[in-house]
DNA sequence: TTTATAAAGGATAAAAATATCTTAAATATC
DNA sequence: GATATTTAAGATATTTTTATCCTTTATAAA
């Protein structure tokens, strides 16, 4: 479904999420220890973040990540799209390149709702929204 | 969602399942162009299709492949299943090895509609369904 | 202003997926 | 039996994804 990026991605932007910001920044380091990913890899993935504005970072002494309070209301959607493309959203299942009403694949009117559940569920889906279950202990981040 | 070997394995053997069958079988090459789909990448993946029975195949003058009437009922879930394993449909969408309702990911429980959404029209919708469409020029396998 | 810290960026490596090529095996037809 | 045809299998190549390493840049604090 999504590449091991994205997934990366997703844990690292609602771990982030969940702390108390402010004056407080978290450390690649720590980030990737809260959701078990490789920490080089996972700091290629955050600049891809921080550059489409989805994440703040700052470097140096007590420097480190940070999402803003408007920046919590991300949609997973967004992050989706920023890491895979929006191609799993609306994409051929089957590959097509011209893939339509008009010219359907063999699974297209089967796919269409299956797209369109995920894609509304993705985009109803905030970074906030999945922080609580991760600070209630109800949801978790690794293993 | 599905990698590209399985895209073709889908429309490879939804091909096969338009034609008439009987004593004719039909080769690789006009398998490939049927599709759309490079041709030695595309035998490659019918070999397993074949190892695993979802397919038959006959070497030699006049020999091809085909699927047998029976063969026709198969759902899209197996061939995804052969080919590119089921963690599609039963995976953790973050990746977490040990997700479970004990256990979940950040967002578990949305993604269970999503996978039970998609592994049940997979399972409930077969070749000899898909072929129709084809057969009838509603849907297209390539382009 | 020097030093330490932490992210950014670029180069490289390793693994997996996709793709191709060559040879072998099976089989129909002559 | 020889030949031609077609899939199977194995080796190799290419591309993409995942992952690591090293250097540079920014910045805080001593």
């Amino acid at each position: 479904m999504f590449s091991k990026a994205c997934k990366y991605a997703i844990n690292a932007m609602i771990y982030i999420s969940t702390l108390p910001g402010g004056n407080d920044r978290v450390s690649l380091k720590d980030i990737s220890k809260a959701i078990n990913s490789p920490e080089a890899f996972t700091a290629k993935i955050l600049q891809v973040l921080v550059r489409e504005n989805l994440l703040s970072s700052i470097k140096g002494p007590n420097g480190g990540f940070e999402i803003h309070e408007d920046g919590r209301k991300t949609q997973l959607y967004r992050i989706v799209q920023v890491i895979d493309g929006d191609q799993i959203f609306i994409g051929c299942a089957l590959g097509l390149e011209k893939c339509s009403e008009d010219h359907p694949c063999a699974v297209h009117n089967k796919f269409k709702a299956i797209r369109e559940h995920l894609a509304g569920m993705m985009l109803t889906t905030s970074l906030e929204d999945m922080a609580k279950g991760i600070k209630n202990g109800t949801n978790f981040l690794k293993i």
